[in-house]
DNA sequence: TTGAAAGCGCTACCAG
DNA sequence: CTGGTAGCGCTTTCAA
């Protein structure tokens, strides 16, 4: 059986309010009745509910999170990051899968919303487009939204996004002053904005190096280890075939790495590779991956950090954060010789 | 702002109690008022208010999860598969992360039940012995607790374990039915009960096959990269050093092949490596990495069922469970020529 | 410094 | 078939 105030009162011959007032360190209680009930609380393992504080406060201090899948280490890292962060402004999370697809996630927003959720962080992964999210416009009128990963405007919209034009220009600058001249990129979704980004990014690494655009050296893969595989065969069947790689995901790049080694070319002797994302598994391939680094951490906090702020009104949150990408340089690129 | 019944009753003319009753398709209606409330609650997009009926149910359908870390990816996937199977049976999930430390998971377990969660899963990583299990068999008199590959006796307790040992003797059969003779073990925590069992199982398969145990070839890892790295380089200085190894957990088995292709040693080519767990990053690796699959899928759906009948009562649990493990055969074992 | 009481949104029981 | 209402555990206002 579970205690209540109302048992503590008894057990303490006060009102219930009293309780509440020592419970919560509201409103002031003699020295002498607050360290009886503080006791009683004690003995008795007393646990606050919470779902009647919600109710009573209509704030449930609870954060939905909405990813496409937590088994992807890119939301890992992101979902135990808000996690932590949550923790250490007094909120709890409650966290669901998309899998990308637009029904899941409708099912997740509402499931959110049952709860009381008083916020919603999605985190990367649906950037389809205007259509898209349009629902996302809806539900900043019951419920603030943070996108992480993502950029939308709107009321009650709050957006964090990562340079990724830049990321990709670094990446690409990174391999060019390694002397590569023969760099293709293995991009994600075409048409898909964070995949247009990227390009832009590696384009104008290849300009400012008066190094020609090849359309040949431009692929579009799937973010899966296949579609790295798939698209450095076809790279290295060209007449000139790059000597250096870009992908728009660090699985993508696995995958170029493990067609290469299968095609008998060494990674970086022979080919250079360079991802995106930096997920935690590149300490462990071999050889380590170097990748352009989102900071996910740093998203995840700030995107509850945002939310804390809303609640609290203690300072008003920016419509938009931008992230800085770094490149964490490992061992899969190397010097042309 | 958001509606709530009184807000349809008022707009349908009928009193809340009808409201409740058709939201809930309890008690009988009138197929006429029922189609005026459906049509109200759709219009204006009424979101029942969870915490309230939690609160007058007694019953939050709520099932927190405590793991040692959502970014490790053996947890990712047991969580995911929770998430999933906590959809099917229609609960909510709340996750957090103990990093393994008595402090953290005690406050994990009091912000779930402030939550009032109708059960709690705990999920590997906590085999500790019977001290740090003391408030585990406390907490069980509160609410169902589930442990997820690991066991605990006690009342309202249950447990699904993998058969570790068998595991262990699986994959050292391997081993040796490849032609090794000298197998090293690459263990986890020593005197940590896991870890006891997987050397049952490595000496059983050495025995059966009538090849003497040898004390040097046993090293204690902390399951880190780091710990196989440090620990295979050791055992390659041996004067008969290991033709094979096998790990208590795959990142020490990629510790252990990144140092050996560091000593020049070829993978499988001079000595095979097995892990354990099968986390999903094998597939990714190169080589691919030959490991013990622990069925982390079928654990988390199975936590979650054994708490929906408990809940339901349609079924009495059984007290523990056990996993078969299962050899996921890849590339990092050769036969020894 | 304390208590009584209203009420958060909902379910479930009892009457009609 | 429908409505009135008690009450889940708690916070908060108003009085005392």
């Amino acid at each position: 059986m579970n205690y209540t105030i109302k048992d503590i009162a008894k057990m303490a011959n006060v009102s219930i309010a009293t309780v509440s007032r020592v419970i919560n360190e509201t409103g002031s209680v003699s020295k002498k009745t607050e360290k009886k009930i503080n006791d009683i609380i004690k003995e008795i393992h007393y646990v606050p509910n919470n779902v009647a504080r919600s109710l009573v406060k209509q704030n449930s201090k609870t954060i939905g999170v909405v990813v496409a899948d937590i088994m992807n280490p890119f939301y890992s890292e992101i979902i135990r990051a808000i996690q932590d962060q949550a923790d250490i402004d007094g909120y709890s999370v409650i966290s669901c899968n998309s899998d990308e697809d637009m029904d899941k996630e409708k099912q997740c927003i509402q499931m959110l919303l049952e709860n009381q959720v008083s916020g919603i962080i999605f985190a990367g992964g649906r950037g389809k487009g205007d259509y898209y999210n349009a629902h996302i416009v809806d539900l900043a009128q019951k419920v603030p939204v943070v996108l992480a990963d993502e950029y939308q405007s709107g009321d009650n919209i709050y957006s964090i996004v990562c340079n990724k034009s830049k990321g990709a220009f670094e990446a690409v600058s990174y391999l060019i002053e390694l002397g590569h001249k023969r760099i293709a990129i293995i991009n994600g979704y075409q048409e898909y904005k964070p995949s247009i980004e990227k390009l832009n990014g590696y384009k104008k690494a290849l300009k400012e190096a008066g190094i020609p655009f090849k359309e040949e050296y431009v692929k579009y893969g799937d973010y899966h280890v296949n579609g790295g595989e798939r698209n450095i065969k076809e790279l290295m069947t060209l007449d000139e075939p790059p000597t250096a790689v870009f992908t728009a995901n660090d699985l993508m790049a696995m995958g170029a790495i493990k067609a290469l080694k299968g095609l008998g070319y060494r990674v970086p002797a022979d080919v250079s590779v360079i991802g995106f994302d930096d997920i935690m598994m590149n300490e462990y391939t071999i050889p380590n991956l170097t990748s352009v680094r989102q900071e996910m951490t740093a998203q995840g906090q700030l995107a509850v950090q945002i939310l804390h702020q809303l609640f609290t009104g203690e300072k008003k949150p920016k419509k938009k954060y931008t992230i800085e990408p770094v490149l964490s340089k490992r061992d899969s690129c190397r010097r042309l010789i």
